[in-house]
DNA sequence: ATGCCGCACCACGTGCGA
């Protein structure tokens, strides 16, 4: 089983992008964030075409999740439990890959950043403490099913030194403060496994590059997208890497592609 | 390391992102 989550940076912008690689790669699962559309406009039937059914959370213009999957789907949730949220940012899904059944989760966790002309404005940062403090209570009821968990997504949280190519330019960023950082380990602490860092420990492996001044080119990039197993899943997982090969290609999201396979 | 880039939209300028 082959799951993998992607910020697309628009869904119906990236729609070549998007097919050239599903068609590549095939994956069982996609975890897509910042669609940016809403149901209307989302591109089903482009993806029915290349045996992908469809689930979407959306919203015009801004945020908007969706999962993928070439399985039977089941919506689990549409939006994250406890928390009202105006933002479209969290949708759940069951899936049964080859007689295993699998609970995900595409996550698009707010920014936090102050907005440019207001920079002594918390209310953003704010937001995503509440954001993530909802997840954790939501993460350690999901455990308690016991089931195959994926929670995956950007989670706009670089969690050390080595994830991003200067720790400095960030030391006061909301993608690096201690706040984030310590609320995505307590998730992780709860049970839950970076699937990356479980293989890899040591790697650099970034997953965003900035579009202005080269920074793919240059590799000025941060390791922001992950995809969080419950035990039963880690168990299961055999292999996961980055795939830089959206970056490179023409009209790229800023992100790219987070994969992991499951036995 | 700020908006140099890119996306969306009651669109040709503005809000937003990481």
């Amino acid at each position: 089983m082959k799951i993998s989550t992607y910020n697309v940076n628009s869904v119906n912008a990236r729609l070549e992008n998007l097919s050239a690689w599903l068609k590549a790669e095939s994956p069982d699962i996609v975890l897509l964030q910042e669609i940016k559309t809403e149901f209307n406009d989302f591109p089903f039937f482009e993806l029915s075409a290349l045996g992908y059914d469809a689930k979407i959370l959306g919203q015009k213009s801004y945020n908007g999740v969706a999962v993928l999957s070439r399985h039977k789907m089941k919506i689990i949730a549409e939006g994250l439990p406890g928390f009202a949220d105006e933002n479209s940012r969290y949708l759940e899904a069951g899936i049964n890959v080859g007689g295993t059944d699998y609970r995900v989760a595409s996550i698009y966790l707010p920014n936090g950043n102050p907005p440019y002309n207001n920079p002594d404005d918390t209310s953003k940062f704010e937001y995503k403490l509440r954001f993530m403090d909802a997840l954790y209570r939501h993460a350690e009821e999901l455990l308690q099913t016991r089931e195959n968990i994926i929670l995956g997504g950007d989670f706009n949280v670089i969690m050390s030194n080595k994830d991003v190519y200067d720790p400095e330019v960030f030391r006061n960023n909301a993608l690096f403060r201690p706040e984030v950082q310590s609320r995505l380990k307590a998730i992780e602490y709860l049970g839950f496994y970076d699937a990356y860092r479980t293989l890899y420990p040591e790697n650099v492996a970034y997953t965003y590059w900035d579009y202005a001044g080269g920074a793919f080119q240059n590799d000025l990039g941060m390791r922001i997208d992950y995809l969080f197993l419950s035990p039963s899943a880690a168990d299961r997982l055999l292999s996961v890497a980055v795939d830089k090969n959206p970056r490179r290609s023409v009209k790229p999201s800023d992100h790219t592609v987070l994969t992991a396979e499951l036995k």
